[in-house]
RNA sequence: GGCCAGGUAGCUCAGUCGGUACGAGCGUCCGCCUGAAAAGUGGAAGGUCGCCGGUUCGAUCCCGGCCCUGGCCA
C-alpha cells in the first residue's frame, strides 16, 4: 500500500465553513472529468485520505491506461486500494466492499476525512449503500458458465424462468452473465434470486455524494486527447509488460478499456491508429453508461468540472451539512433493517 | 475526353424482377444492472432511395440528360 509521510497539517487558509472530522465525501462521475485531481485537492485541504473506487485502478501495473495518479504526484496524501490486485486475479465487488469499508472506517477512527473517488458505480454503491452480495462458488459458477457456452443463453434462461419467474421477468433473455449469476445464487442459497435494487436510503457514514461531470462535447474531446496521451505515455509498453505478467489469463483486467485494444495491437491484429480510435469510442460509450448509472441517484450533488472553485464549493457543502451529519452520527440513525451497521 | 462501377439512415453497405424501404452493422439517444461492472445487456429515433425531366394509374427500381465519387483507357 502506498503510505508516504503525511504532512497535510498545513492547510491553505480558507473562508469556507469548518468541516467536522471523520467526514466522508464521495467523488463520482464519468471518467475523464478530473475526479482524481479534485479528490486530491479535497484531501489536502481536509487533511484527509483518498480511497480508490475504480475497479481497474485496483490492479498493479495498470497505470497509464487507467490514468492512475502517479505516486510522485500524490502530494503526500495517503491513497488506499490502489495496486491491490494482480492482473491475473478476478476483481470482485463483494471483496472490494469489505476492504473499502474497513479502510473508510479506519480512516474515520483516526479522525480523518475519507475522500472516496471512482467511476465504478457499483463499487461506490457497495460502500455507501446497504447492498448485501449473496455468496459465490467457483465450481458452480464455472459449470454454469460452461453450460452457457455450450447450450446458449436461451436454454439457461428457460431454466431460470422455471426456477425463479420473478428474476426471469427482470433479466434480459440474452444477458448470459446475469442469468448465470442468478442461477448460481439460487443453487447456492436455495432461495430465489431477488433481482431487486437496494432502496437508496441515506448514504452510509453520512457521506456527501458528489457527481462530477462536464459538458459532453468538451468531455468527448478531452477523452480523445487523453487516449492519445496515454499512447504517447507508454501505454503499449505497459501492456507488453502486463502481457508477460499474464494479464491474458485474467478474467477482468484484459477486458479493460484500451488494454483489450493494445493486446490486439501486440497480436498484430489491430493497427495502433485503429486501436486509438476504438479505445476512444469505447471510452465514450462507457461515459454514457456511467452517467446513466449515476443519474438515477437522487442523493448526488452535481458539480461541473468546468466551474472554478470546485474545491471550496464541495468544502462548503460538507460544512453546511454538518448539523445533519452530527445528529445522524450521535443518535444512531435507523439504517435499513436486517443489515449489520458497520459504522465504528 | 472515352469506357466501367457506384451514388439508399450520421457512416459502411443490403434490398425492391415498377405498387407505401421487414433493411443490417456501426454511430447517436434512452434504459437495465446484487461476488467479472472500464464488464454484461434491452429499447428508440434517424431515409425527398444524387438532381432534373420522361414513360406509367403508379417509379427508389425503366428511359434520357445532368452532377458527384472511384477505377481503367487515352
Amino acid at each position: 500500500m502506498t503510505h508516504d509521510g503525511v504532512t497535510a497539517t498545513d492547510r491553505a487558509p480558507t473562508a469556507v465553513a469548518p468541516v467536522p472530522p471523520g467526514r466522508v465525501v464521495v467523488i463520482a462521475g464519468p471518467t475523464g472529468t478530473g475526479k482524481s485531481d479534485l479528490a486530491l485537492d479535497l484531501a489536502e485541504r481536509l487533511g484527509g485520505e483518498v480511497v480508490n473506487a475504480d475497479s481497474m485502478q485496483l490492479y498493479r501495473g495498470m497505470d497509464v491506461g487507467t490514468a492512475k495518479v502517479p505516486v510522485d504526484q500524490r502530494r503526500g496524501v495517503p491513497h488506499h486500494l490502489l495496486d491491490v490486485l494482480d492482473v491475473t486475479q478476478t476483481a470482485s465487488v463483494a471483496a472490494y466492499q469489505r476492504q473499502a469499508r474497513a479502510v473508510v472506517e479506519d480512516i474515520r477512527a483516526r479522525g480523518k476525512a475519507a475522500v472516496v473517488v471512482g467511476g465504478s458505480g457499483l463499487y461506490v454503491q457497495a460502500i455507501v449503500d446497504d447492498i448485501d452480495f449473496p455468496a459465490t462458488d467457483p465450481q458452480v459458477r464455472a459449470r454454469l458458465q460452461a453450460e452457457l457456452d455450450t447450450l446458449g443463453a436461451d436454454d439457461l434462461f428457460r431454466r431460470l424462468r422455471a426456477a425463479d419467474p420473478a428474476a426471469a421477468a427482470v433479466i434480459e433473455p440474452a444477458n448470459g452473465r446475469r442469468i448465470v449469476r442468478a442461477l448460481e445464487v439460487i443453487e447456492i442459497t436455495g432461495r430465489p434470486f431477488t433481482a431487486s435494487l437496494p432502496v437508496p436510503g441515506p448514504a452510509r457514514y453520512g457521506a456527501l455524494l458528489v457527481r462530477l461531470d462536464r459538458e459532453t462535447a468538451e468531455l468527448d474531446a478531452q477523452l480523445e486527447r487523453r487516449v492519445r496521451a496515454m499512447v504517447d505515455g507508454g501505454f503499449l509498453d505497459e501492456v507488453r509488460a502486463l502481457d508477460a505478467a499474464g494479464i491474458r489469463h485474467g478474467l477482468t483486467a484484459p477486458r479493460a478499456l484500451g488494454y483489450r485494444q493494445m493486446l490486439a495491437v501486440l497480436d498484430g491484429t489491430l493497427a495502433l491508429e485503429e486501436a486509438v480510435g476504438q479505445t476512444t469510442a469505447a471510452t465514450r460509450r462507457f461515459v454514457r453508461r456511467q452517467r446513466s448509472w449515476f443519474r438515477r441517484d437522487s442523493r448526488m450533488v452535481d458539480v461541473d468540472a468546468a466551474e472554478r472553485g470546485m474545491v471550496d464549493r464541495v468544502l462548503d457543502l460538507l460544512g453546511a451539512d454538518q448539523n445533519a451529519e452530527l445528529s445522524r452520527d450521535c443518535k444512531s440513525a435507523p439504517r435499513q433493517a436486517g443489515l449489520p451497521d458497520a459504522r465504528p
